[in-house]
DNA sequence: TGTTGCATGTAATCAGTTACATGATTTT
DNA sequence: AAAATCATGTAACTGATTACATGCAACA
């Protein structure tokens, strides 16, 4: 349900384009916290107009032509009664923490370095992207949304802090000890050592 | 695809249930990463065991029968392929930080106050959840895990941080100054207005 | 004139959740 | 004896992506 509150949530900001509204989920502001793909949104501005929530309105000059996008009035009111309904608090899916939780000894560590190297250039490129934008001069930014983008100001320095550390502690080889009550590394170790001579057998 | 891969992670700990996987990403070291449910679970057990990279090994003692699944040598080899292959950057979806890019001044600002609220509230319950865990003395942590324990506790202490100072910018109407060259506020307001008038209109 | 970017859209597929159904064991 | 928790599973549904198909406009 939310997909559909997020697009009308773009459109809050001026009529749009289904592929406005992609560029928007790409480069600006939504992007951060929020992606979508062509073969939702445009699905989605059809039922979205069915429903009586947004309504074509067929572009005037400039040489493009390109269908816009305007709320209704039943729109206006179904994308408020969506701000002021509490937000589910957000699901992470984070591949690189899920490795790197599920690491183990007999891996090469230098492998999960050039992870987090990889990450760090990615966090690196969004992080001067959120500093720039507010500034650039061209783009809209109400005062709610500095509000957050301070957030991801904030948890991208602090990722880029954390992933030094990591980098660091992992070359030294000074992690943090953990906590293994019940000798569970020695003895994952031996089911995996024991699971693949069996491979070794069958080959 | 990953989802697949999230599971062998889990089993390589040790040999688990459905159930107990569900439980691991429900209040363990995978809950802060990853998510998933019976529905998915249970048919990807059994996609597994047929692909030949798990295999069920019907429980020994207790009370309960469960039916625990231990990785083939084969599912040991593709985890760790898994494990080598670059992760993908985290795809984020955060309906709070959406609907505060989307705010505007003809809506309560108290209400956004309080989802901030109720946000802190969760973020609070589960730094303490991540502070406690690693000496709780009977769970398992390696010295990889504790680096992304290290990583949660830092973006949940940032997260809160933010929290505060934001509502404390609302409360005090004190809000950081956008970028609006257009004169989009504005225009979005008249927007907004004329459609509520039709609505108005038509009823 | 060929390539890139703008622009809209669909079909096939994949991935996932919710709700339901069932039943045993443990605790109160 | 009832309630809670452990435990496994399926069917219906929802949601979203990928790949494909199409075509015009701008530009080099």
């Amino acid at each position: 349900m939310s997909a559909e509150n997020s697009i009308l949530a773009i459109l809050s900001f001026w009529p749009s384009s289904g592929y406005d509204i992609k560029a928007e989920f790409e480069h600006k502001a939504a992007g951060l916290y929020w992606g979508m793909s062509y073969g939702s949104i445009y699905p989605k501005l059809k039922k979205l107009e069915e429903e009586g929530l947004i309504f074509p309105m067929e572009k005037e000059e400039e040489g493009r032509k390109k269908k816009l996008y305007e709320l209704t009035s039943n729109g206006w009111g179904e994308f408020e009664k969506w701000l002021q309904a509490t937000p589910a608090y957000p699901v992470v899916k984070d591949e690189l923490l899920m490795k790197m939780s599920t690491w183990h000894e007999d891996m090469d560590s230098s492998v999960l370095i050039s992870h987090l190297q990889a990450r760090k250039a990615t966090t690196e490129d969004i992080l001067k992207f959120v500093k720039e934008w507010p500034t650039n001069g061209n783009s809209y930014i109400s005062n709610y949304g500095m509000l957050s983008i301070r957030y991801a100001e904030k948890r991208l320095k602090t990722e880029l802090e954390w992933i030094e550390e990591s980098i660091e502690a992992l070359i030294k080889d000074k992690l943090p000890t953990g906590q293994d009550p019940y000798g569970n590394t020695d003895k994952m170790m031996l089911r995996r050592r024991e699971a693949l001579k069996t491979l070794k057998e069958n080959n």
